[in-house]
DNA sequence: GTCTATAAAGCGATAGAC
DNA sequence: GTCTATCGCTTTATAGAC
């Protein structure tokens, strides 16, 4: 029984968790405690549109944390090769730590192919449109034809590896979707 | 108001189409008699196990499906080149009509990534199990290094390919998903 | 700011009439 | 085989004491 975390930006990673493990409906207000710590009506006095308020607060910090570690590197100088390259390899490097070879969903992949794409939409858009145009810069840098193209193609990988490795309960399966991402750009 | 299904069978591709809208706790009891047409009475006579019964035979129809639609055509003779590359072609062919590009989900995807996994875990490990198994043997038989490596690779492409044109609300990102899979083989 | 108690609605599942 | 009525439980959200 570590922490009653006591600030809301304390606790929104606490959520975070909480709904990669149970999904948004499956996260209960009753999980959503006993993950936190807190009472029913502290969850409410941090957080007055209840779930839904969560879940948007939950996604604004996992982009906020994207864009620090991913994407920022990736938006690189046009001339830069090596920062390129060092970009998209940090990424595979941050990637794998964040899902946890697979271990962790993502959260907005979720939301993608679940009924949350309804209420989130421009939270799960933003989120995948930020990806895609920060890595196409870089693989655009590195003289990767049809960059953008491929930049999709890159991160289908990385959320099919998620879901193939969760299925067949092998870690393996996603840290071998990114090496073979790696070999395929020199990296 | 078509059509009240009359017989266990016809009622399971109903069922799945709710599961695969709604996802498997959304698809309340309620919703599931509404878009079968039939009484609380009549679901749970012919499911007597409620839900849980309901999405096992889903899962067992749609493995069925890609069985006879995908799967069996990959497992072709380890010498008949031409028969191999046709059995890959029509997977892309079917995966994109049954997908609906992206605008349908994959629900043993779905329940691979949400908490359902540890219910139908079985389930779920087969249909990648046999998917995977099958594309290995086709793609062995065309010369593919790596042939298992490579299908996984191609069947996590699809799966991500779903989430990518859910989450930018564009079945064009699927389609070429799709047709970038097609061109790295030849096809 | 944190708690408990409770309201109001929805859930899956069952019973029993027909 | 199909229906309606209902049980018992859980859900989100609110109210009000401290």
């Amino acid at each position: 029984m570590p922490k009653p975390p006591t600030s809301r930006e304390a606790v929104v990673p606490v959520l975070a968790e909480a709904f990669r493990e149970h999904g948004y409906e499956g996260a209960s207000m009753a999980i959503l405690q006993d993950a936190t710590g807190l009472g029913r009506g502290s969850l409410y006095h941090f957080f007055p549109g209840g779930k839904e308020e969560m879940a948007t607060a939950v996604l604004a910090d996992i982009r906020t944390w994207f864009d620090d570690h991913v994407f920022a590197p990736l938006r690189t100088n046009s001339t830069d090769r090596a920062q390129a390259r060092e970009g998209i390899g940090s990424m595979f490097d941050e990637v794998r730590r964040y899902y946890r070879s697979g271990r962790r969903v993502c959260l907005p992949g979720v939301f993608a192919v679940g009924r949350e794409r309804d209420r989130f939409d421009t939270a799960v858009a933003a989120y995948f449109s930020q990806w895609i145009d920060a890595l196409t810069i870089a693989l655009n840098v590195l003289g990767i034809r049809a960059p953008r193209q491929h930049a999709i193609h890159l991160i289908a990988a990385i959320q099919g590896g998620i879901t193939l490795a969760r299925a067949l309960d092998d870690p393996a399966v996603f840290d071998g979707a990114i090496a073979a991402a790696r070999t395929s750009l020199d990296l």
